[in-house]
DNA sequence: TCTGGGGTCCTAGGACCC
DNA sequence: TCTGGGGTCCTAGGACCC
């Protein structure tokens, strides 16, 4: 009746990770308030002696949002997700910069090819988070995994050049929340023995899985920490959350996490969306919108191909300029990486929107995908280019409800 | 001049089938 | 004819994450 060895997961956080791949190419910047965002920010240019010029805040106009910004800028109240103007207003002479995310994907490559191989199990988090199971690295064992994570780190310092926050503990939960606790730069280890000392003081919000309305909804109730909800009425959780998000919130204040370290995942759906320089009105901006609209469908279609899948659900998001977000879809009776079959299938849905309000965004998008790595062969004029061609009823009462099929502000897809 | 883009997962109702 | 229960698919919206 020996309990099974406890599972042992670091996850990697790279710091401040495009500021800093940023400051690797701009070094003179360092010690600066630095904002990167807004992608149409100007890139530096190179002065006749040899400096660089770099726009400052105050010249951004448009609709973008702060991605990163040091922690010189932090100071000035700039963080992430805040409008670019609102942050130009906080920080006129902050540095500026665009991303630059084709850089920010080399890095990222680089540093995941680094830790890889000294610890193959990890599960991608998104550009700059991994997950790694140590389970499998015997040494882990003898120090809890402490040798193992300053090996990471020095790894990821000789191949990028950039420092990383590693947190280790037994599970995902435990291990995502210990990474924040010494960056940047740190190495953490967490143990279940010491989750009411070190992570019930903690604000609620700081879980992975507890966002804004959540931890609102919790602090309404009189819970602010971590602690708070562990010692909360776990009946109470449930009846005020949910069953599944009740029960969840209460193991999760606990430290208990079972997932798994999942090394590959099939992509779910794929999308592709815009926000526009100024709200757009579906009849007075028709044609604007149409091409906008095409050129989705194209990149949509593009990306599909590229990556190798189909969609069969077909779906559009429009973001009103009151910010009311509204979606459709529509599932084809086949697959489809066709951008005139997506661009019809999303006209479709879009005739099922009231366009009374100007739009601020629009975005396509491909679900229910499967691996296509051929080509798909046109098939049926009528409808387009599809996989398979099972009947489906829904497609069949959409189709008779809203004849003709290719209609709605249809620009030129070649 | 507030508020990007690309994802995942969950819930819930209705249609439809057995 | 009435009732009902389970299961799956489709659709819409919302919370959350990086």
């Amino acid at each position: 009746m020996n309990d099974p060895a406890p599972r042992l997961i670091a996850h990697l956080d790279m710091d401040a990770f495009y500021a800093s791949v940023e400051l690797l190419r701009y070094p003179e910047l360092r010690g600066l308030p630095l904002v990167i965002g807004g992608g149409d920010a100007s890139r530096p240019v190179m002065r006749a002696d040899g400096t660089r010029s770099f726009a400052r805040l105050r010249t951004y106009h448009g609709r973008g949002v702060v991605t990163t910004s040091t922690y010189e800028a932090r100071a000035f109240g700039v963080f992430s997700a805040m409008g670019m103007m609102k942050a130009a207003r906080l920080a006129p002479d902050a540095v500026l910069l665009p991303c630059d995310f084709d850089e920010y994907r080399r890095c990222s490559r680089l540093f995941k090819a680094a830790v890889r191989a000294l610890t193959p199990v990890i599960e991608d988090r998104g550009i700059d988070e991994i997950y790694i199971d140590l389970g499998d690295v015997p040494a882990a064992r003898l120090d809890g995994g402490r040798a193992i994570g300053l090996a990471l780190k020095q790894a990821v310092r000789e191949a990028t050049g950039l420092s990383c926050s590693i947190g280790i503990a037994p599970n995902k939960l435990l291990a995502k929340l210990c990474s924040e606790f010494d960056k940047p730069d740190g190495l953490t280890q967490l143990t279940q023995a010491e989750v009411a000392q070190r992570v019930w003081p903690l604000p609620a919000r700081r879980i992975n899985g507890i966002g804004p309305k959540a931890s609102e909804k919790l602090a309404s109730l009189g819970l602010h920490t971590i602690g708070d909800v562990a010692t909360a009425d776990p009946e109470m959780l449930v009846e005020r959350f949910g069953a599944s998000y009740g029960k969840w919130l209460h193991e999760a204040a606990h430290g208990i996490d079972s997932r798994p370290v999942v090394t590959f995942r099939e992509p779910k759906s794929i999308s592709r969306e815009t926000t526009f320089e100024r709200d757009l009105h579906a009849v007075r901006d028709r044609a604007a919108l149409g091409r906008i609209f095409t050129d989705l469908c194209e990149q949509l279609a593009n990306d599909l191909k590229r990556k190798g899948y189909a969609g069969r659900t077909i779906g559009i998001k429009l973001r009103f300029d009151d910010f009311r977000i509204v979606t459709r879809d529509l599932t084809l009776p086949g697959h489809t990486s066709d951008a005139r079959t997506i661009r019809r299938a999303a006209g479709e849905c879009l005739k099922r929107v009231d366009l009374a309000r100007r739009l601020r965004l629009l975005g396509v998008r491909a679900g229910t995908l499967v691996r296509s790595v051929e080509p798909i062969p046109p098939v049926a004029e009528s409808i387009g280019n599809f996989v398979a061609s099972e009947p489906s009823a829904s497609y069949d009462r959409q189709r008779a409800r809203s004849l003709p099929l290719f209609d709605v502000a249809e620009g030129s897809t070649r």
